[in-house]
DNA sequence: CAGTGAGCGAGCTTCCGCTTGACTT
């Protein structure tokens, strides 16, 4: 029996805490928010001025009985969950579910976990506080009455099991945004001359000295005119300029940076980075991951410094103080950083080895000195032209940070030529003669603008307020989760590009080609997606708003501080929103998306696309009064119904093609999930890939690929049995397995699958296979 | 696991933020 029950959010913390409160103290957690708005019944009493009808969550009523329990036991009941919004609601909510006696409950608050600011926070306890409580209620019933009012419109209107939400729906606009900039995109192209001059260096050997002419040139008639000058012109030094130039680290990681940079320097995915970090923040190894405070505690700030200064020297060193200055931060935590900043690396496996290192670099640089560089630029006259080639050049002279630590951006690399920084020009002095050995003249065009990855979506959601460090993850999973947005991979496309070049006296013309556009891990909104933002930008453009989020923190900060009453700024919300979901559903049409492409020039009938039950499809012709109906044909991946063509919706009528017979049965040729394939007796074989087409396959090969099919699975089936006709032994990918209708069933390792009988057949598919995990239907 | 695109229409879907396991292959 304790004195005292502290309870914090997660155990982790607890556990760390437990060791410095000593046995009078017993530190337990509540895992989060134990209680929320029930779930069906929407949750809010509407009537009765948006009255949160609060229940404890299923997964949360075994940790609040035992909360419970310690609670009577203890004299004092400590809560010390984290001091922002959500932390103060969980307090409230705790006292509440807990019926916990005002005299018997302090609540205490610390930002960091060191014994000194634990004992502090103990003898500094004060009483909830019920407007930040209350700036949570407006939050949450905000939340809910937006995701459950505009959902069921969505049903309605558009296809059963959509969702809505503030932060959701921002996120999945911002993508489809990004993508009609992209689809509408015209490219322009302009020629970038390059030139490679040869000069000598200190030990007399010819070195290169690579430059690019300040202008570019629009058309190609020009950038050939000036390769001819170049070819009679005499190239000398103009001027050499150097200057100085520094660089200073960036902040310790947030949750938000430390996606980021694991994304770019890791390749890790958003929630791969974030369960790797859970990971060593179980094991004691780092802070608290779900950050948005780039905070170092004056203990870590000291740690730091010693540790610089003992391993580069004193003049390595630097402390600062960072100051978040994202929107909507609430700073209950540190930043993320090594629990023990002397520990360079950790055990554990490869991926917490890598992320340890990084947040242990970054950690460390954010407390060194500036890096000093210095720039030189080169410019050379040409004695025909007013044009000016130029050379940079980078060297650093003092490395400061970038000795541990450089940040990565999200720029893609495609300048890469002449002026490269961290690139040392060769000793040149002024009114030089250069001698160019290459000059080329290359067209290049004008990017299109990137599309989000997740972590450049999440950043872009933190600049704008939206989301939480612990939502930014599951936002992810869940706009994909939802059909809203596929994480892809897409090939690019080839383009052709001009390249003149002037080399020993002659100007040669050569047409390229270069992939344009592939992408790998890329966020693309689906046509669903594009279909309900469009919808909901019409009807509730206050909540698509990219600043509505951070438009109502200010009024939840109103209420933090006292200003003003929660539920009526809800009602001041809802009252109109409310005649915006009346009205929506009353006057819009059911939306799908339609596109008319035009008509077939065959038939003259019309041509469209739209979503239907089962996703985007194709339809040609009208239901008529006479009974003549659509032809439908779904689209493929990669078509899109805002990019397809009237001849690709075309093509799709093709499929499937009868080939003839086989065995007096249908040959057909169609394309699937799986690319194209052949269905023959229900059966179903593959086309071959980069070999045949299934729009001029004929009935000859098909049958050659079903009999090849039909001699692999022969030589898969081990033993059948014939009072069992349905059950099969056969030979997978993975060994022998038994088949019985249309499920399988896995055979223990060591068996011999020859040997079975029927009744260790059946005993296999009685005892498995366990239903699987998730919610398929 | 590749087809389907309507029809009787039951009963269901859905939000954001705070936390950690319990699940497979």
């Amino acid at each position: 029996m304790h004195e005292n029950l502290v309870i914090v959010e997660s155990p982790a913390k607890a556990k760390t805490i437990e060791k410095f409160l000593g046995k009078d103290y017993l530190v337990t957690s509540s895992m989060g928010h134990i209680r929320d708005l029930e779930k069906k019944d929407f949750g809010i009493d509407m009537e009765n001025n948006y009255e949160p009808k609060y229940v404890v969550s299923p997964d949360k009523k075994k940790i609040v009985t035992e909360l419970k329990k310690l609670a009577k036991e203890a004299k004092t009941v400590w809560i010390a969950s984290d001091e922002d919004r959500e932390g103060e609601a969980i307090a409230w909510h705790l006292k509440e579910t807990l019926k916990l006696k005002p005299e018997k409950t302090k609540r205490i608050v610390f930002h960091e976990i060191t014994k000194d600011a634990i004992l502090r926070a103990i003898e500094n306890p004060r009483p909830i506080d019920d407007n930040l409580v209350n700036a949570q209620q407006a939050r949450r019933v905000l939340d809910r009455i937006v995701g459950f009012e505009v959902s069921p419109v969505l049903w309605k209107k558009v296809k059963p099991s959509l969702s809505a939400g503030r932060v959701q729906s921002v996120a999945v606009r911002l993508i489809v945004e990004r993508e009609r900039e992209i689809i509408s995109f015209k490219s322009k192209s302009s020629f970038r001359v390059t030139a490679v001059f040869l000069v000598p260096d200190l030990d007399g050997n010819t070195v290169e000295l690579k430059a690019e002419l300040k202008r570019r040139f629009e058309t190609k008639e020009e950038a050939e005119a000036f390769l001819e000058k170049c070819n009679t012109a005499e190239f000398n030094i103009a001027d050499i300029v150097k200057k100085p130039s520094k660089r200073t680290p960036a902040a310790p990681f947030t949750t938000s940076t430390l996606q980021q940079e694991a994304s770019r320097k890791l390749g890790f995915s958003v929630s791969q980075t974030m369960s790797v970090a859970q990971r060593l923040y179980e094991a004691g190894k780092i802070t608290y991951m779900r950050t948005d405070s780039v905070n170092l505690s004056s203990l870590a700030i000291n740690t730091a410094k010693s540790q610089i200064i003992s391993s580069l020297g004193e003049k390595y060193h630097k402390v600062r103080q960072y100051k978040t200055n994202s929107k909507g931060a609430q700073e209950a935590h540190e930043a993320i950083r090594p629990t023990y900043i002397d520990k360079e690396s950790v055990s554990g496996s490869n991926q917490e080895k890598k992320l340890y290192e990084l947040i242990w670099k970054r950690t460390i640089a954010s407390q060194m000195a500036d890096a000093e560089l210095e720039r030189t630029t080169i410019n050379i006259n040409i004695s025909n032209s007013q044009e000016t080639f130029q050379a940079t050049g980078e060297i650093i002279v003092f490395d400061g940070f970038l000795r541990v630590y450089m940040e990565s951006t999200d720029l893609e690399d495609d300048n890469v030529g002449a002026t490269v920084s961290g690139t040392i020009l060769p000793p040149v002095k002024l009114n030089q003669q250069l001698r160019a050995d290459l000059i080329e003249a290359t067209q290049r065009f004008t990017q299109k603008p990137p599309r989000y990855t997740e972590a450049s979506l999440v950043k872009k959601l933190e600049e704008q307020g939206i989301g939480r460090p612990s939502t930014y993850a599951p936002i992810i999973t869940t706009v994909q989760n939802r059909g809203y947005v596929v994480k892809e991979e897409r090939p690019g496309v080839e383009r052709e590009y001009l390249q003149f070049s002037l080399k020993n006296n002659e100007l040669k013309k050569a047409v390229k080609t270069e992939i344009t556009g592939a992408e790998k891990n890329k966020l693309f909104p689906t046509d669903v997606g594009m279909v309900v933002n469009d919808f909901l930008i019409k009807y509730f453009d206050q909540i698509m708003d990219l600043s509505f989020t951070a438009n109502v923190e200010i009024e939840f900060d109103e209420v933090a501080d006292g200003k003003r009453v929660w539920n009526e700024v809800i009602d001041e919300f809802y009252q109109p929103f409310h005649q915006h979901v009346e009205n929506a559903l009353e006057v819009s049409e059911r939306t799908n998306g339609e596109r008319i492409l035009g008509d077939d020039p065959k038939t003259g009938k019309p041509v469209s696309v739209k979503i239907g039950r089962f996703g985007p499809l194709a339809q040609l012709g009208e239901t008529t009064d006479e009974g003549e109906k659509p032809q439908f044909a779904s689209l493929r991946s990669g078509q899109h119904l805002e990019t397809i063509t009237l001849e690709e919706a075309l093509d799709l009528f093709k499929l499937p093609r009868d080939l003839g017979e086989y065995e007096d049965k249908k040959v057909t040729v169609a394309i699937g999930r799986f690319g194209p394939y052949v269905r023959h007796d229900n059966k179903f074989v593959s086309l071959e890939k980069g070999v045949d087409d299934p729009y001029t396959v004929q009935l000859d090969r098909a049958i050659e690929l079903i009999e090849a099919k039909r001699e692999k699975d022969r030589k898969a089936l081990i033993k059948t049995f014939d009072e069992e006709p349905d059950l099969r032994i056969l030979n997978g990918r993975w060994g022998p397995y038994v088949s019985y209708k249309k499920k399988n069933y896995k055979i223990a390792k060591g068996t011999e699958a020859e040997k079975l009988t029927l009744e260790d057949c059946k005993k296999i598919i009685e005892e498995g296979p366990k239903p699987k995990r998730g919610k398929k239907k």
